[in-house]
DNA sequence: ACACAAGCGGATGAAGTATCCGCTTTTTCT
DNA sequence: AGAAAAAGCGGATACTTCATCCGCTTGTGT
């Protein structure tokens, strides 16, 4: 099952692609400039990955990791909508560091099965924490874990259009629109 | 100051033109394409576009007058709170109909002088009703008319993520985030 | 050291955007 | 009405960007 080791030059290839593509902005890589600024053949980023997504995903997958890290600590969390808030303003913190985030989390397929398979357990950490609070009543309960990742998408585009600095603002608004009211 | 009258063909071309980019999607415009769809040459459009920016303008100048209207009547009501609400669903909804109106109310320049003074105009009404809630103590004093703005795109891009079912919960959400909490 | 598999990378084509300019149509002037 | 001038038309064309293909190079196993 294990995938054959790659060769020493492949993977130093490798290894100065997704360097190249660190710096670049997920939104549009563009694969061309990439392989320029790796100092590559285009031809060898095209078969590393074949699609711009695939790269972005494995850039995300340090972020997915973290994501899922955040799902654990809010689980552990006894007070279940301190968990809630503190793991919403960390996931949003964690949208807007990794850029490609909301990309890989949106995407319908996936280009790598480990991505799909981290990313359905992280997915469904999340949802347990949102659940449980609200059974204790912390968070209005007419709302699927689904719909609060695509608020949180939300939150994201607007904090980036605003520039950066609302990013505390616009969390608090969210955090005090999902909140059980009285 | 009026400009000269269009040539009758002139006119023509620029009727079928809108006629054809109204069909089409303004998140990406293919002018090529409109051109085609048109029955006009490529050079047409662009003369009479200059930019895809420049005819999506023109396409949301209706909205944005209606945008307008929407500021004029919720100045009218007379309970600031209620203002608000329903204009800003209003405002919403207007966002989720004209594909376009997000990109001509952020954009930084204006193609037409005459759309950046309506602009202008329904901004500052908006704001007016936004500030006389707040003073209302209906409202968190602590945003600015842009900021709800944002937010409010914001709303608009989580909503067509979820694919426009949640329209009214999302927009239920942000307004309980915007009411001043006890 | 040799053979062959694996990898490399640029030439290449496909698709899209915007510009330019010779030709046609409309308007204007007499 | 007829001719000259202005305005407009539209496609050929140049420029980008994305993705593929394939001959050449390099690493790996015997």
């Amino acid at each position: 099952m294990t995938p054959p080791p790659l060769r020493a030059d492949a993977a130093r290839s490798r290894e100065r692609i997704l360097a190249a593509a660190r710096r670049a902005d997920p939104k549009d890589l563009r694969l061309n400039e990439v392989a320029r600024e790796a100092g590559v053949g285009v031809g060898t980023v095209y078969r590393h990955f074949a699609t711009a997504h695939a790269l972005v995903e494995e850039l995300t997958r340090e972020a997915l990791e973290r994501l899922n890290a955040i799902a654990r600590e809010a689980a552990a969390d006894p007070d279940p909508g301190r968990a809630f808030e503190a793991g919403l303003r960390a996931v949003v913190d964690l949208h807007l560091e990794s850029g490609g985030l909301q990309a890989v989390l949106l995407a319908a397929h996936d280009a790598s099965p480990e991505v799909a398979a981290l990313k359905a357990e992280t997915l469904d950490g999340l949802r347990e924490v949102l659940e449980r609070a609200q059974r204790a009543g912390a968070v209005r309960d007419d709302l699927t874990g689904d719909q609060v990742e695509r608020l949180v998408c939300g939150i994201e585009y607007a904090v980036r259009l605003a520039g950066g600095d609302e990013r505390g603002l616009f969390v608090d608004v969210l955090l005090a629109g999902l909140r059980r009211n009285p």
